[in-house]
Parts: C-alpha cells; structure tokens; sequence
DNA sequence: CATGAATGAGTTTTCATTCAT
DNA sequence: CATGAATGAAAACTCATTCAT
C-alpha cells in the first residue's frame, strides 16, 4: 500500500512487475487460507492490477498455486545457496548449516505452509517431477559437500546418508515453524521465546553432530 | 462396507453410532482436503446418513471440523496413553517411545494432516485452549516420567526440559508423516522403505539418547 | 407465467414439473440462441425455479443442453409415431406421411434448429450414439413399412431404399422450416404463404411418388 | 501455410490481403462455432496479424460476422455464375445445375453452416434487404432462364414457378450438406459415400424433373 | 499500421445451509 | 429422526473491447 511496490503502482506498463505483484499476494493468500480456502478476489483485491490480469498471466487459480509453489521453492533454494560453506571445517560447516535452516524455516513461513498444503493435497500440484527434484537437488548437494569432506578428512562417521542427513535437519527446523502454532497451544509459548529457541538450535546441532562424529576420547 | 460399520448400517437410530459415522468420514475428508477444500456434500455421501444428520449433530461445517480436530487429538492421546512405559528402564523406555511415536505418527496421517491445516489457519479452531491443554497434557508427562527416572537414577543428564524433549521427539516423527510426499518428490521414495524408515529410527533414537545419556566410558 | 404452468408454480415440490419447466424454457432458448448464444441466467429467469436447481437438476449447462436435445428428438419422434398409417394404401400413406413430416417441421421449430445447431457443432453433443439411432429408427421403419407394402403389392417400384426416401422426405420438409428466415430474405415471403405451402407440399408429394410409383399407362 | 496465403504473411502491409485473411479465418471459426461461440481471440490467433486489426478493420465481432455473411453469399453466388448452361437444352441444362448445386453445397460448408447460423438467428445480421435480395437474385435467375426457355420449347410443363423450383433444388441439396452430421448419427454413414450420394443425385434430379417433364409417350 | 497488456461487465458454477414432507 | 429438494450468496472464470507504447 505504501511506495515500496510503485513499480507495480506506477501505471506504466511492466508485465514483470504485475506477475511478481500477483505471485507475491498469491503465495501469502495461499500459505494462510490453504489451495481451496484462497479467495482469488482477495488476491485481486489486494494486488495492484485486477482479477482479470491474475486470468491473463496464470490462466486459472490451479495453475496460479502451482507457480506460487514452484516459485516459493525455488527462492528457498536460492536463498539456501547463498550460504558458504566451502572455508568451513566440516564440523563447523555442518553446525552453521543446521543454524541457518533453523533459521530459514522459521522465517519463510509461507514456504513452510505451502510445503504443508502441497502434502495435504498429496502432492497434486508438484508439476513436473523432474523440474522439481532438479529444483531441489541443491540441498542434498549441500549436505553432501560437507559430510564428504567430513568422512575424507576422518572426523565424520560413514554410516548415514547424505539424503538421510538432510531429513533429519530438516524434519526439525521445519516442525519448528510448521507446528508452532499447535504445538504453543497445547504446551506453552515458552518454547519459541528467543532464549528456548537458542538452546533448541544447539541441542539439534548437538543430537545431529552425535550422529557424525567420531568419538574422540 | 463390512460388518465393521454395521452398526451405522444397521437403521436402529442409534445416535452415537450415526455421529462416530459422521465422525469417522469427516477426519478423512478434512485430512484429505483442507478445510475449505473439505466437501459437507461429499461427507454426507460417503457417510451411512444424510446431510441433515451433519447439521442435526454438529450445527454447521465449522463445528464439524472442530469436533473432528478434537476427537483427533483425543484419539492419538487415547492411543499413547496404552503404552506401558513403567516397567521398563529409563533408557529403554525413552528409546520405546520415540520407536512408539514414530510408528504412530505414521499410522495416524489423518491426525498429522490436520494438525497442519490447523497450523496453516493459525490455529482458529483449536476451541478453548485449557482443555487443549489438558488433553495434550499427558503427552509431556509420559516424557516427564521416563526423564525424570532416568535423571533420578543418574543415567540421564539434567540440562534438557521434557517440553523439550517431546519437541524433539515430535519434530522428526512427525515431520517423517507430515512432509513425505513432498520429500520423495524432491529427494526419491527410497527414505520411505521399511528398511530406511528403520534405520532412520534408530538414527533417531541415537541422536536424542545422545543428548541424554551421560557418557559412560 | 399465466395459469398454465401451475403445476410447476405452486410451492408443492414436484421435482419432474421443474425438470420439465427447465427443459421446456431451455429447449426454447437453445434453439432461439445457439448453445453458446444461450444464456444459463436467462434461462432461469423464464423458469418458475431458479439458476441454482438448473444445476442441482443438470449438472452444467452441456448437459442441460444435451438433455434439451435428446428429449427434443424424442418428442419428435414420438409425435411421428401417433400416426397411424396401415390402414391406407401404400399410395395414400406416402403421401400422408410426407404431408404430415412437412407440417410438423414447421410446427417444431425447435427441434428443427435444435437439429441445425447440433450439425454445426459437429454433432459433439450426441451422446451415446447407440441411444441415438435407437431413438431415430422408428422414422425409418415407418418409410420402410409404407415401402415394403408397395413393392410386394406391385404399385411401387424398387429402385430405392427406405433411408432414401426418409432422406428425400426429410430434406425438403426440414429445409422449408429451417430455412425460411433466410429464404423469404433472399427471395420473397410469398413461398411461405399457406397458399404456396400447400402447392410445395403437393408437388413434394409428386416428385417424391414419381421416383416410387411404376408408370400405369 | 503453403504459398497461398503468402500475401497476407509477408508483413507488406496489404491492407486488402490482411482484411481477407481476417475475413477467411472467421468464416471457419464462425461456421464452426456459431456466432456466440466463434471466439475474437482465436480468430486473431489464427490470423496472420493481430487483434486490433480486426477491430481496425470490421469494428466489432458484429460487424465482422456480417461481412463475413455477405461474403460467403457473395462468394457462393460468384461461384455459381460460373456455369454456363446456355448452350445445353432445357432438360439437360436443369439436370446440370441439380447436379451443380448438390456438389457446390457439399464443398461450401461454411456457406451452408452460415446460412444456419443466420437462421437459428433470426437473420438478425442479414443487413440491408435490398443488398441481400441482389447479391442472390442470380440464383432464381438461373433457374427461370432454363425453366422459360423449356416451358417456351414446349418440354416443360407451365405449373410451377422459378422460385418453387429453386426451392426444390435447394431444400434437397442444403440438407444433404447441412444436415449431414445429425442424419449420419442417427440413419448411419452410407448415405454419404460417394457412390450412395451419386444414386441420391440422380433420384433428386429425376424426382425434379418428373415435375417439369411432360409425358412423352 | 502493429502489438501485448489491460479492463469491466457478465457468465458459469459451487457451496454451505435450510425447508417441506 | 430422516430425506431429497430448494436456496442465496459468493466463488471461479470468460469475453469483447480498448489502451499505451
């Protein structure tokens, strides 16, 4: 409403500027009312251009999800593939990845909530499959850098997986800001207070470090 | 349509019968669909009774859904509560119960699923949260209990709260049911066969005895 | 919106009067409008029930249309079949029967650019095609039974074939009805006069028996 | 796609060429579809130039489906004109055009659906009266010219009238083209192969002319 | 002349809910 | 208690047409 989104505001002709307006209240919508529950009026009315331009680029409301989804995707990966792990030992490569997933998840909460529809609606709207791993590949590619100089250079144990490696990191950072909202109610706020949240990043870091590590006694 | 139901079937207006009917079809609906996406129609359809059985016993859609979210919530804490942890060691029943809870996260997808509709819409429908919380409430002291034997007995260290550890245990059990469509989608089907899910659990388990045993060399 | 269509007004539910109403007003708007042309909301205007139970009754406007169609050719049909025609002479009968197919085109103007409709949309509303020539045969067996009683007596020739001559007879009558507006545009009224059309369907008539009857000099 | 249409493609800004373009592809998409149904969109698509240019040249979707009838009229009658039946006596002059019209309908299918659409509308589109009169006062024309000269040479009997007898032909050659989807559905296929159709063009030409032929005996 | 972007008004369709019997 | 019929409000979607460049 203010100027941040005068590209789109301005009304100069800018296709780019439209769709991204569009996708951009498209993804909140969707992550807080679910596929069925968006209102493409909504979505319109809090957009810069019209129910009718949401028609024009995205052709219907299933296709609009589906690049809501895909386009949230892949700004997570994006934004994941920023990090730089390579000057790291594998240790501390490994415990800065698992802090910033941690952190990751907790902030892109449409992400999370897409993730969560899409399962929901067991995977109707994935599209092409292979776009979508290749999408994906990234992220085990990243565990996998760090655990493969971690077993070459002896710190790391070998018996997991690099995919398994990656569930395991992501399974709690993603409960983290999947589950908050029942989770605090049925056991208090407490836990996602800056301080609990603190210590449960190091525990994680902690409990997935034992996994790799070889004992050094 | 065996004679599981048959005492829906059968006409003998029996009310507890017909709602649990009601019931039953519902949970599998909202799981399957969301809340919106969720069909009153096709509940009535699939269900021994009719459309205004639905409103007769539940007054509206809404009311419907928090009956089923609830019973839910009972039901998976009905199902926990048979499990009988006392006799074992601090150490073995810590390592039952997470087995435990890894199974029955994954049996119970429907229970999963709409924990994470009433994620994405905030919660709404949670009702009052005291008894929220207390039905909840058995969860944390089952964790408790154990943590507390095993803290009492010198075998488990005394740095975690069980709030935390039931986070812990929950986050990757759940996530394991909640996101595996969207996880063989992006990363291969293979982390779901009965011999990874196998290792995945005891990796599991390994991970978190870790942040509670004290080492005993 | 008179009397006449009490049955359908007065609130005592009587689902078959509005199924009826709808396919009656329907079937007018069909054919006055083309399929695209026709609008679902005027429909329901002209009906004595609503756009909503258009849909609870039909499903969507394709099959309303579809229904209008099928039950617009059975109605022709079964107006066909009250003619009683074994009592005359095979002579007498043809013609008859050409004279009545003449009047009751003109009379069913519906059907009649129900039927246009359906051939410029390369009949993709024809449904079951099975059901379709069942519901058209008895016009055939009609001709054939005339045909066949004529040649075993002698006073028709056998040149010709019963789908023939239903097509010789069906031609000239159903192109005198759908045709009219743009004939009388281009060549004047008075071929639709009563007068003419009696001359038309005497020398239908004519032409028609001279490719039937074996010359009796 | 091949050369034929090479004037329009090549962008030479021949308004002419882009009008008949235009004026081509609407025809089709009109005849296919009616004219609620044909779609400005696809017409433009289909068009080797674009929308404005429709809207440039014609006005509106109105507008061009008139041109587009006038057109196909104009056409139609052009075509026709090209017959030259002078030299041929009376008799086989009127067997020539039977036969002419019969072929000429079967290929003009556009012209046929056209004239469908005009009627199922009304003729709401039919213009200006006296232009539409002209544009087909050639096809009686014909007719009357072979028919005076017959009637004058003593061949034919003086009962009918030019515009009856093009109604004849007509009505049976129109059918054949018009109706031939709806009647191939309901009667089945053979009516329209080639050597079926063949046997229906003779009967049709005899039918006629036993209404014009004295008896030569 | 030419093009993709934009639009307003309208069209089809769906949904939770209530009513008559 | 039980059922199919009915409903109003709102949802998704479409179309001919116009505008900015």
């Amino acid at each position: 409403m203010t100027g941040i989104t005068s590209d789109a505001r301005s009304k100069k002709r800018n296709p780019e500027a439209v769709k991204a307006d569009i996708l951009r209240i498209a993804t909140e919508e969707f992550a807080g009312s679910g596929y069925a529950g968006a209102r493409v009026n909504v979505i319109a009315e809090r957009t810069n251009t019209s129910k009718r331009m949401i028609y024009y680029y995205f052709g219907d409301k299933e296709n609009l999800y589906r690049e809501v989804l895909e386009n949230s995707y892949r700004a997570i990966r994006i934004g994941e593939s920023l990090l730089d792990l390579e000057h790291l030992s594998p240790d501390e490569a490994m415990r800065t990845l698992i802090a910033f997933t941690f952190e990751h998840q907790k902030k892109n909460t449409d992400f999370v909530r897409l993730t969560m529809i899409e399962n929901i609606h067991n995977g109707a709207h994935l599209g092409d499959e292979d776009e979508f791993r290749r999408i994906n590949a990234p992220a085990i590619e990243r565990v996998e850098s760090i655990y493969h100089r971690g077993v070459a250079e002896g710190v790391f144990k070998s018996r997991i997986t690099p995919v398994r490696l990656h569930w395991i990191i992501s399974s709690m950072c993603f409960f983290n800001s999947s589950n908050r909202v029942t989770f605090s109610a049925a056991f208090g706020e407490e836990v996602f207070t800056d301080e609990v949240q603190k210590l449960l990043c190091e525990e994680i870091q902690d409990a997935i470090m034992s996994l790799l590590l070889r004992k050094t006694d």
